[in-house]
DNA sequence: CGAGTGTGCGCC
DNA sequence: AGGGCGCACACTCG
């Protein structure tokens, strides 16, 4: 699959405003505001910069954006944007120097590049980005990349230019180049979902709370119902003084009642036949939720109706992001009723169904799999197919696939899927044999995996000796395997994660377009596979019209023209706790 | 006493 | 039995 996306991530509204160049306007850090250069997209100045106070920068960009509509470029989204929304103020497009340069430090795609070959320096140090932005993280710290003899302004543009030379040396620009973009775009979507929130209501999460557990307990407390079950679960190990929260203490409590246990993990616990086993699951299935969801999490995350999690953009090294605190990429079904729109609004709910499948076997040009897929839920059509006899097998085949199991029934399985789906197959192989040798894999659109470290390296090393001791080749090999299983996934996961993020630039553009005013239907959560819109009501359908012209375009831009189908389920609903 | 590790479980 | 995470608690160590 050598063929190149040809479309450019259309991130920048319809993408129909004749904007073909671009225009950077690169913002930087100055002891009193802000640094604005404007350059064109062959680096060169096409003004004089300018020092911006930093009391007018909102008013700066607001009137630079609606006039030359440039990419921005900044040396981290969560730095600036936040101070920019607070003031009412929203950029279409952005160049996130912290987050590509991260990229293209990786890619195999840009490897020979000076930034990739250079040392490691400040922008490598930049990996953690500074905690969300508070108003003063904007002009903090201004020696950061300034450091040595060069002022942040010159670091900031040297940077860019470094990293758009790396770009244009690679043989395919448009791949790394979408992936840069849609990265960026990332990061702009996470700094406004943060700022709008996700409607959350107290009071509901606060009704559901209180049905499981009994009322809010004093500080300290436990509540009713679990207290309740603690009792049970003493009484049934005749073990008074227990503490249910205490692995060890619960394990020897069993063992002393003669059970026969390795861990305390519910999937152990649940095989048992005794009196204990059912209130011990259920208080730690309360407990978990108290611990995770409970009154604490909702006093320390609830502000007016609004959830609004620190995301972290690229924060998984396969591109999929992640969450800083308030855990939101672990909502627990228990408490997503508490997900409801404003009055007058509506929530529109959109999952890619079985996504990683599917880029499978478009990365694969696997057109059988391909074709199993369309039309139906890829998994039944295994089944139609004769390939396996029911739906929870070829779930588990194809999962094991991508996660590389090698026992129990997905390994089983595994053999026939292979003759099915050569091609799909073979690429995830072939991505487990390139880990197993410490190489790197790379996806779509060109973000590659880091190398194994050193100990890996040396583990590996020791055993190729000729004199290696029997113990250390066993270990060798299973670190060897481990290392395939994560590249295996890498590929798929790592795609799929890009896909998501084209999906979701798409609809964003396509959201703006649907913009009236105020009522502005907006992004308020993502779930790797899974957006959800806050939309006025009567704009429900065209929403829901978006989300799936937006997954077509995402299928095209990482696929071109292959014939593979990105099923959308999609549902309107005033409660996140009523799709699916 | 705080930092770091282990356990267990939630999500995809 | 197989990938990626975050989080809270218990527990250990210095």
């Amino acid at each position: 699959m050598g063929e190149e996306p040809r479309a450019r991530l259309s991130d920048a509204g319809d993408g129909g405003d004749g904007d073909n160049g671009n225009v950077y306007a690169v913002l930087s850090r100055v002891p009193d505001g802000a640094c604005l250069d404007l350059l064109g997209d062959d680096g060169v100045a096409l003004s004089d910069a300018r020092v911006v106070p930093r009391a007018d920068l909102p008013g700066v960009v607001r009137e630079l954006e609606s006039r030359e509509h440039p990419r921005w470029v900044w040396d981290d989204t969560g730095g600036w944007y936040p101070s920019l929304l607070a003031a009412g103020v929203r950029v279409d497009r952005c160049h996130d120097l912290r987050l590509c340069h991260a990229i293209l430090r990786q890619s195999e795609l840009t490897a020979v590049s000076r930034l990739a070959s250079a040392p490691p320096g400040p922008w490598d140090e930049m990996a953690e980005p500074p905690s969300a932005d508070d108003g003063l993280a904007l002009f903090g710290a201004p020696e950061a990349l300034g450091a040595g003899d060069r002022s942040e302004p010159d670091a900031t543009r040297d940077e860019l230019a470094a990293q758009l030379a790396a770009v244009a040396e690679t043989e395919q620009p448009g791949r790394i180049r979408l992936l840069l973009a849609a990265e960026s775009a990332g990061a702009l979507i996470a700094a406004e979902m943060t700022h709008d929130g996700l409607p959350w209501s107290a009071e509901v999460h606060d009704r559901v709370l209180t049905e499981l557990l009994g009322p809010r307990p004093r500080f300290g407390e436990r509540p009713r119902k679990l207290e309740e079950l603690a009792e049970a679960v003493r009484s049934a190990l005749g073990a008074p003084e227990l503490n249910p929260d205490s692995p060890a203490d619960v394990l020897r409590a069993l063992r002393r009642v003669g059970l026969t246990v390795a861990s305390t993990r519910k999937w152990e616990l649940r095989e048992l036949d005794h009196p204990v086993i059912e209130p011990l699951l259920e208080y730690k299935r309360l407990s978990r939720l108290l611990q995770a969801n409970g009154w604490v999490w909702m006093d320390t995350w609830i502000r007016d109706g609004r959830f609004r999690p620190d995301y972290v953009p690229g924060g998984v090294v396969t591109g999929r992001w992640a969450t800083r605190g308030g855990g939101a990429l672990q909502l627990p079904r228990q408490v997503r009723g508490a997900v409801v729109p404003d009055p007058g609004w509506t929530l529109v709910v959109a999952d890619a169904a079985q996504l990683e499948p599917r880029v499978l076997a478009a990365l694969a040009g696997d057109r059988a799999l391909a074709e199993a897929g369309r039309g139906t839920d890829i998994y039944q059509g295994l089944v139609d197919r004769g390939v396996v006899d029911s739906r929870a097998h070829a779930k588990s085949a194809m999962l094991g696939a991508m996660y590389g199991a090698t026992q129990g029934e997905a390994g089983r399985l595994m053999p026939r899927l292979a003759r099915a789906y050569p091609r799909a197959i073979g690429l995830v192989e072939d991505a487990a044999r390139a880990g197993e040798r410490g190489l790197k894999v790379t996806t779509r659109l060109g973000r590659s995996s880091p190398r194994p470290g050193e100990a890996w390296l040396a583990a590996q090393a020791r055993a190729a000796a000729e004199d290696a001791a029997p113990a250390d080749v066993l270990r060798a090999r299973a670190q060897a395997r481990e290392w395939g299983r994560f590249t295996r996934n890498f590929v798929v996961q790592g795609s799929a994660a890009e896909w998501a993020l084209c999906w979701m630039a798409a609809l964003r553009g396509r959201l703006a377009a649907l913009a009236h005013g105020e009522r502005r239907p907006h992004l308020v959560f993502f779930l790797h596979d899974e957006v959800m819109v806050h939309a006025p009501v009567d704009q429900a359908e065209e929403v829901r019209g978006a989300v799936l012209d937006a997954a077509g375009e995402a299928g095209r831009l990482l696929f071109g023209d292959f014939p593979v189908e990105f099923a959308i389920s999609t549902a309107v609903v005033d409660s996140y706790a009523d799709a699916k």
